[in-house]
DNA sequence: CTCGTGACTCCCG
DNA sequence: TCGGGAGCCACGA
């Protein structure tokens, strides 16, 4: 993966998820540029995820909810998210008025 | 160059 | 709430 690219943005943008918050991989693919990319995400995710030891459970999907099948990750990623501190709430989701990752533009300062 | 691939999202119903 | 269909697209083969 080279400097500039669009999966280095990606990559960039999911490091900066802090801890004890969420982000959706449609949220990512806005912020590294192109947000019809959610996709790119997923893929991101599989190829770089241990290479770049980047913090993957802290995306889901737009409902508030984790996109892995249960019995397939489902069940280890809600723990890694609770170790954080975040909840679940009715039907597993999360509450994103608590949880979402806002990230804010400094230099416009909105 | 084309093509398959998704841990997605949007739009109904 | 749930599910199917269509749209979506960077990347590797």
């Amino acid at each position: 993966m080279r400097q500039g690219s669009f999966s280095r943005r990606i990559v960039d943008a999911i490091k900066k998820i802090p801890a004890g918050r969420v982000a959706t991989y449609g949220q990512i693919a806005m912020i590294a540029g192109n947000p019809r990319a959610a996709r790119q995400v997923v893929r991101i995710l599989h190829t770089s995820s241990e290479k770049e030891d980047l913090p993957w459970h802290r995306v889901v999907n737009r409902h508030g909810r984790i996109a892995l099948r249960r019995g397939s990750g489902y069940e280890f990623q809600k723990r890694r998210l609770q170790e954080e501190g975040i909840t679940f709430g009715k039907d597993d989701r999360i509450d994103f008025k608590k949880f979402l990752w806002e990230p804010v533009d400094v230099t416009t300062n909105q």
